[in-house]
DNA sequence: CGCGTTGCTTGACATCATGAAATATCGATG
DNA sequence: CATCGATATTTCATGATGTCAAGCAACGCG
């Protein structure tokens, strides 16, 4: 088995933890609060960007195609979202908001205050600081020279 | 949505949103080798510590008393599980890990790599400065004046 | 044109989640 | 002690999410 831990970067585990927990919690509430599950949330915020083929949303989500079709079903069932065709392959259905979709988008995303609130205590240059740990936890390289 | 967050503040948000993808998507992963579900290998790692009710475990994991049953119930017929009865209290029933379920919770532990993994690249300072900021992110509930 | 590939849907099935109702036990009160 | 409200668990009905296999339509290449 692994060598042991050490105390910090497992309390540092246990923090990140704690902060998945969390955002789930808001982020279920959030959607909850606009009758959506969790799943239409996501899709819903997703197709609120630009629409897109079922096959991208399903990449996005990380789930197999035939998952999205339901889910895609319950929005366009209430209105929140339409299929189009895609003009170039008629084989794709383009999965769009609606204008009402895109209102409950907009509010959702109001609503998801996960953004705000823990952040509050932060000044910008620890936000700063925050960042560039996560980037580098994420392993994700800069593409251009930040700020 | 309305510029009310600064382009840092959402950059932050956004890697956060980063981080609880990635740690799902390892968990699950984790979780899938060993033929469990994220709900059942969350439990397993509860009860691995310590057994405890099922209304505790319902509590831990933000859900109904009905549903633990369910999970309780698959990973019992697996025998990785077994139910007690509380001596003190015959209403409530503890579930605890069998000998071969603390084995696979060890096992599972020991391949939730989110551990060691995405924590590589980062010295210890930075850690500490992580851990810092982080603790002051989740700050709980402002019961006090929010300095 | 023919044929393998791709995009989406359908159907069967397991899991997770909720809520309401049933059962058993507890604890307090008269 | 008998009763009654509260608590712990289960069962049942229902819905959402997820997988996989099979099917159909359309694409595109040879």
């Amino acid at each position: 088995m692994a060598p042991r831990i050490d105390p910090l970067t497992f309390e540092v585990i246990e923090l990140i933890g704690t902060v998945v927990a969390r955002y789930h919690e808001e982020y279920e509430h959030a959607a909850a609060q606009h009758a959506l599950t969790g799943a239409q949330a996501r899709v819903l915020g997703l197709l609120a960007r630009e629409p897109m083929p079922m096959r991208r949303i399903a990449q996005q989500l990380k789930c197999e195609p035939s998952n999205v079709t339901g889910i895609v079903d319950r929005l366009e069932g209430r209105g929140l979202v339409e299929r189009r065709p895609d003009p170039t392959d008629r084989r794709v259905k383009l999965a769009a908001t609606t204008e009402s979709g895109m209102e409950t988008a907009v509010r959702l995303r109001g609503s998801l205050d996960f953004a705000r609130e823990p952040l509050a205590g932060l000044s910008h240059q620890e936000r700063m600081v925050l960042r560039d740990l996560l980037q580098r936890m994420l392993e994700i390289t800069p593409e251009e020279p930040a700020e």
